[in-house]
RNA sequence: GGAGAGAUGGCUGAGUGGUCGAAAGCGGCUGACUGCUAAUCAGUUGUAGGUGCUUCUGUACCUACCCCGGGUUCGAAUCCCGGUCUCUCCGCCA
């Protein structure tokens, strides 16, 4: 959530950095007017609760005669309070409810486009393999072997879900063990083992609700909502709390399965593990002081692409552009893993393993997460950001198509074959 | 799931309708004193918002906050209703 402080001190300057999210002028304006609104209403009611408050002062020492005069005249304030205060109620709420649907302003190194066309590489990593036969696309590489069950997938589940069986599994379950493992003992992480259902007001804390409520289950019953990824419960970790500026920087990493409606994207990226309702992530969160959080973000990108080199998967790293971004963030890297033949026979595609944020102040604001800059100073929202480190089915999709033979079998990396009892190959 | 108890400032803990933003103690901060540590004395010590003055640091006044949301009342920490959470006992259970 933006300051409506800094949008009233600087509504040019705001206006500006929204245009570039698609956010017309106009809309800051309106914030403006309901801001101003709600301010003068303020006044009034408090103006008139403080003399209701002073009467009935008086009316305390007053005798029963008095009393019984000034009654009616203090009960008229008050029916005029309520009234005033309802309306200035509502209209508070309707301010929080457009501020909290607004985006973040973007940082200026933040590349100006509309498409994906318009991200900037700025980095890549190994190399792209040459293969001296078609390479296959890991569906079908995953039902030769056995290890990948699309179809039992969808008849216990429907669309969108599979199942992993055998080395499949496992190599999964290598994949999560050794990234923690990384981030822990290499990166300097504590691990996080979060509730994989939070409450609503978590959702609203990092910004999915109240926009994008129609991407995540939800328990009607109990009021649970499903984690869509571990940045919700990691980062209201913390939630309400003044946090000592030599706690800071925080790291967390964080395990959990992922659920997603993934309604905008009906259609889309059907085929294989690509995109399912459910998928495993590990993720990485980082809460700091808004000096560092420039420098966090880049050490976080470089803990996500260390994962990549760790795996000797070929990715690069993108600046993304103005028009694709998450409209929360004040700057965003993706990093994409190449897989070969995802596209099927239309032969590789990049696939996003990892997207690593900066929010600056935005969620703190929403969480209430503050930090005391010195010892008895005023508390200042910390800065959040987040990096997948990284995404497992598309990490998986990423070995099994780099890392296939001539025969069918898959070469597991180095990295992970003490995690799947010394093997070296999956056949 | 059943029965009961409770939720007050950084902490402990008073307070059952009227100068209560809240006693007291602890802790914290400031000053005095003691040639160190400690002790003693005095003062001070929540957060957020609005308005004016000041303008880059504050200051004055006002408002709100004693778990959350409603209600009663001229007036609520205190009374009523709903909810959340915690604790104890019973049941169930990986």
């Amino acid at each position: 959530m933006l300051d409506i402080k800094l949008i009233r001190e600087q509504p040019e300057m705001v206006k500006a950095k929204l245009g570039l999210m698609g956010v017309d002028a106009s809309e800051v304006d309106a914030l403006l007017a309901m801001d101003r609104e709600a301010r003068e209403a303020i006044t009034e009611v408090e103006k008139l609760r403080a003399e209701i408050n002073a009467a009935s002062k008086l009316l305390a020492k007053a005798g029963p005669e008095e009393r019984d005069n000034q009654r009616t005249a203090l009960r008229a304030i008050g029916d005029r309070i309520t009234e005033l205060d309802s309306n200035r109620a509502a209209n508070e709420q309707a301010l929080i409810s457009k501020l909290l649907v607004t985006p973040n302003l973007p940082d200026d190194r933040v590349p100006v486009g509309t498409s994906e066309e318009d991200n900037v590489t700025v980095r890549t990593g190994g190399s792209i393999r040459e293969f001296a036969f078609k390479p296959l696309p890991h569906w079908e590489l995953g039902e030769k072997l056995g290890i990948l069950d699309i179809e039992r997938g969808i008849k216990l589940s429907g669309s969108r879900f599979y199942v992993l069986r055998g080395a499949g599994a496992a190599l999964q379950r290598a994949l999560i063990s050794f990234m923690l493992n990384l981030h822990t003992s290499k990166h300097g992480y504590t691990e996080i083992y979060p509730p994989f259902m939070v409450k609503r007001d978590c959702l609203v804390g990092t910004a999915q609700l109240p926009k994008f409520e129609d991407n995540v289950y939800h328990d009607i019953e109990e009021d649970y909502w499903m984690v869509p990824t571990a940045e919700v419960p990691v980062t209201n970790l913390h939630r309400g709390e003044i946090l000592e500026a030599s706690q800071l920087p925080v790291h967390y990493v964080a395990y959990t399965p992922c659920f997603r409606r993934e309604k905008m994207s009906a259609g889309r990226d059907v085929r294989g593990i690509k995109r399912g309702h459910q998928f495993d992530k590990v993720e990485m969160v980082r809460l700091c002081t808004p000096e560092t959080s420039n420098a966090e973000l880049e050490s976080l990108v470089d803990n996500a692409e260390s994962v990549c080199h760790a795996l000797g998967l070929p990715f690069r790293t993108v600046l993304v552009c103005s028009g694709e971004k998450g409209e929360f963030n004040t700057l965003q890297y993706d990093i994409e893993v190449y897989a070969p033949a995802s596209k099927g026979e239309e032969g590789g595609e990049w696939l996003e393993v990892s997207s690593c944020s900066n929010f600056g102040d935005f969620q703190a604001r929403r969480i209430g997460l503050r930090y005391r800059p010195s010892p008895g100073a005023k508390p200042e929202f910390v800065h959040t950001l987040n990096g997948s480190g990284l995404a497992l089915p598309r990490v998986l999709i990423g070995i099994l198509e780099n890392y296939q033979n001539e025969d069918g079998s898959i070469t597991i990396p180095e990295v992970l074959r003490p995690y799947m009892g010394g093997e070296a190959l999956i056949r």
